[in-house]
DNA sequence: TTAATATGTTTGGTATAGCCAAACACCATT
DNA sequence: AATGGTGTTTGGCTATACCAAACATATTAA
């Protein structure tokens, strides 16, 4: 593995990416230099010249000048994030497939890939006429209250995946989140056994996720899909229906990339976990 | 103006940045230690380190280990980008670019976005000293008797345009005002020809707009911006000196946008009119 | 097998350049 | 005027970013 040490890092390009960073969580009104520098804890100076840098390169942008200058996230970042999603092959694949499944079940449909134990979204098809979902792309969803992140995590070997709840944790983002490791593992299990992955209340109240993962050529899970939409208008079309027809379209998503359906892929998976 | 000096920047920032656009121009395939200490002309310990640090912070993921690794752009640009997106409002663009365009033709300026069929004003920058003609903030213009509105319409398919119309009506704001479809649409054509939007006294007798359209990235109208005065004293600079003076100007606001300018925006939909 | 030549990783030593403190210019307040 | 905020600019100290070279590892060729 590649060493965690300071010695192999360049210190001055850390501190202008934490830069980035801190800007990036200001949002829309942006920051101002003196605050800046002080979250940063540097100098007024080292970071005015780091803010030039950021600038020259398109990187951030500057809102009015002299007194009250604020800088946000500038155009740069634009055209690069857009290029990181284009590099993602399976955004592309999917995101047709996901037309069609909104389509079919009228419901908002998401594409995610596991990064550093998170779910991150790379695609997204809204609902017409849907009550407009938190999805943002790049959004990190927490993976043990998530359609998405419990079907990636189904998919790994549970060393694997209680390593990864050991970092993200468990936190509560609603009363009906599964906060014990035991409760997740046996709703893994499940899963496995159903084919499709059930987020019933568990990150907001009221709104429900059936997702399911999809496989590339080597058989391990490239990523999942999902659909949102409010708890009852789910209930209504039957989960059942619901969750065969995400498992459908990411069957097809996995073919198109080489790969074998759920129900393969999950086969000696399954049948190791069922005895147990 | 912020200096150019080299002196106020930080070397090693830049040079990660550049690497940065470096890994994003070799795209899906990523690029290998050497070759990007090569072309950065650093040496590879050096180019080694700051990989290292970018790989740390998610701004870049590396595939394959040892001997062929490789590096391409990562998830955090995924996120900062979409941030970064969401942060662009027209009119804090916009409105700088607008202080410059009043201050070169000396005319009051303004730039209105598209909701629900009308222009709705969302910046605007008064010429000195002149009458205040009423702009106010929020004011919905009727999109048949405005500069903005005009050159809105124009981006739009006629079927989008006429459908708008039927919602808005065609009220006589003035003896001016164009009242009929049909006298509009061929309106709208010599717009697209032209490539700025004329409101000769259409809404208020005596007073004349010129107006232009910005482009976001997506090539679609984001919006548009005017400038409003006297008919005397458009005509006695020259109506299109003036109109191109704004096209200049609306074309630095879809370039901050990382749209195309009007002339490259409208290629397509003028080839499609100037037969008919 | 052995050698040769790629690759990525690690190591000191040195000069550069990044950082701080302080002064400066500017604009709001009071 | 005077005060207390900004952002900008300056010298000087020293941390640190960089290079060259050695090391480890893997693929190729003889």
């Amino acid at each position: 593995m590649a060493t965690t040490d300071d010695r192999y890092r360049v210190q001055s390009l850390g501190r202008g990416l934490e830069l980035l960073d801190l800007i990036a969580r200001r949002g829309r009104e942006g920051g101002r230099l003196s605050d800046l520098a002080r979250e940063i804890s540097l100098s007024k100076a080292a970071c005015y010249a780091m803010l030039q840098t950021l600038l020259a390169r398109g990187y951030i942008a500057d809102r009015g000048k002299g007194i009250e200058r604020r800088y946000r996230l500038g155009m740069t970042l634009v055209r690069l994030g857009e290029q990181a999603i284009g590099n993602i092959a399976l955004s592309d694949i999917a995101v047709p497939v996901l037309r069609d499944l909104t389509a079919a079940v009228g419901l908002t449909s998401r594409v995610a890939v596991l990064d550093d134990g998170y779910a991150v979204v790379v695609g997204r098809v809204d609902a017409p006429g849907a009550i407009r979902f938190d999805a943002a792309l790049g959004r990190r969803e927490l993976p043990h209250c998530s359609a998405v992140g419990k079907a990636l995590l189904a998919s790994l070997p549970s060393e694997q995946a209680r390593a990864i709840l050991h970092r993200t944790g468990l936190p509560e983002r609603s009363p009906h989140t599964l906060t014990t490791e035991s409760a997740l593992m046996h709703d893994l299990a499940d899963t496995l056994r159903r084919g499709y992955a059930i987020d019933d209340e568990e990150d907001t109240e009221g709104v429900m996720c059936v997702g399911a993962c999809v496989f590339d050529r080597s058989g391990a899970a490239a990523g999942a899909i999902s659909v949102t939409g409010l708890k009852q208008r789910i209930l209504d079309r039957g989960t059942d229906i619901v969750g065969h027809a995400v498992i459908r379209h990411a069957d097809r998503i996995s073919a198109a990339m080489g790969g074998p359906p759920v129900a393969e892929a999950w086969r000696e998976r399954r049948a190791g976990q069922q005895p147990a």
